[in-house]
DNA sequence: TATCTTAAGTCTTATAAGAGACATAGGACA
DNA sequence: TGTCCTATGTCTCTTATAAGACTTAAGATA
């Protein structure tokens, strides 16, 4: 059938046709995007959004399970269907790959060095989709693991996003996932990421926090993380010791 | 429903209980397997196979929607449905997340230094499931792109496997994913891969192979792959050049 | 007559809708 | 206080129809 919810303006040249169910999709982020439901919260049940849309259960369904299979809503067979957080469990330590060598992860933490608002460098800019001087917050952290400097973290925000954004903020939330702070008191949740990763030999500040030797071979993860409608909003560069632990990835 | 296609034994304790569309993909998965139809081929159509296993085709589809999500299959809307192939552009370098910083990637191609049976080391015994001392095949070999060293290799494979692979066989095939190889000539098709990552400092042999200094910092990558059935298959170390290159990963 | 074009036919997978089964949580009730 | 019932979710399965991709053969054209 290809059906249209709204009637569809000609274009002579992209197929302007959608299956029924990826309007139905687009439209149901458009909600989440526009903050309708928020994090944590339950949508609206496939019944009610199928009467809302007048579609069918099945076609809204369909468009819940891509939703569900970007990680962007989660299922709960019984309960209902909600909006994915970053503060459950699960999905906590969801974009951090790393694992320990042998044995179990031990306890997590972070100490926070710096947290200070400057201006956008190009390179920043470029990577967050900004122009060279724009407000900026800069964070530098170091993550723990069984007590041992593992990890550390020079992070880079947009300041227009994360205007209220302090060291104490920061401290108040460690232990739990910064992702999950983003999303609580800034309105900003993180759906995807990419990451590049090269090694590095450790330079003399990045020694000394980390606990090595300068020229220890590190592993750098400099990630770009991105909100809704591909927004970049996040932009870090990680150092990590992997004398001990070691980047994990599957690959299908 | 949950309807069984063969009478189901009653078990107290487990769910005995597969849902009829996942009961469809065992057995899809099980004809995959004992090789019923060969990579690139078409499996039967949708309505076919639902007369075969009288089910619905719906319920077919729903069993080949989840084998292409995992790329075991492939879909082709008014061809039909095919079995992956490492062989085709596409799926060419699937395992490999080397991307360059800058431009295009260059041209590709492998150089063989060593190709040779010999025993399997307590290592790779545990890696590939094997008992220490059973026959294996040791392969080194360097990646090149764009005319440069960039990636040294150590390929352990169980020999039971890979009888008649030699150096030469390996020469004819260069330039192809390695991949397609396995499965053209042994009937050996990679499912998923595992793999580690650490960085690593480039000792004399690896520095001369790749054209650095001793010293280096390199990326190490450590990769066990799988076939059907969670078998593993091949055990490999790549030493990565990162200077102008960059692994590339996608986190969601 | 030989060749190219085009339209119909017939495969395939893709989309849509609906009915019934299963899971969960909370209130009614003993 | 514990158990059962029921309302309300998602999950499973079926059926019907649409859309895409080849094949074939009739017809136009040289």
């Amino acid at each position: 059938m290809t059906a249209t919810i709204q009637a569809p303006t000609v274009s002579p040249v992209a197929p302007t046709f959608l299956p029924l169910y990826r309007q139905i999709k687009a439209l149901v982020l458009r909600g989440l995007e526009a903050g309708e439901w928020k994090p944590g919260e339950a949508i609206p049940s496939e019944s009610e959004l199928a009467a809302r849309y007048r579609v069918s259960q099945g076609t809204v369904r369909k468009a819940i399970d891509e939703l569900a299979a970007e990680n962007l809503l989660v299922r709960r067979q019984g309960r209902g269907t909600f909006v994915a957080t970053h503060g459950e469990p699960r999905q906590q330590f969801r974009f951090l790959r790393l694992a320990p060598d042998h044995g179990e992860p031990g306890p997590y933490a972070s100490r926070t060095f710096e947290c200070r608002r400057g201006r956008a460098s190009a390179e920043a800019a470029r990577m967050l989709e900004l122009k060279p001087g724009d407000a900026v917050v800069a964070i530098r952290r170091v993550l723990l693991f069984g007590g041992e400097p593992i990890v550390l973290e020079d992070i880079t925000l947009p300041g227009a996003v994360f205007k209220g954004l302090t060291a104490e903020r920061l401290a108040e939330h460690e232990g739990a996932s910064i992702y999950h702070l983003y999303e609580t008191d800034f309105g900003t949740r993180m759906i995807r990421a990419d990451e590049k990763l090269k090694a590095a030999a450790a330079d003399p500040t990045a020694a000394r926090l980390l606990g090595v030797a300068a020229g220890t071979p590190l592993l750098s993860v400099e990630r770009v993380a991105f909100t809704y409608g591909d927004r970049p909003v996040e932009w870090r560069r990680g150092l990590y010791r992997t004398d001990r632990h070691h980047y994990t990835n599957a690959l299908y």
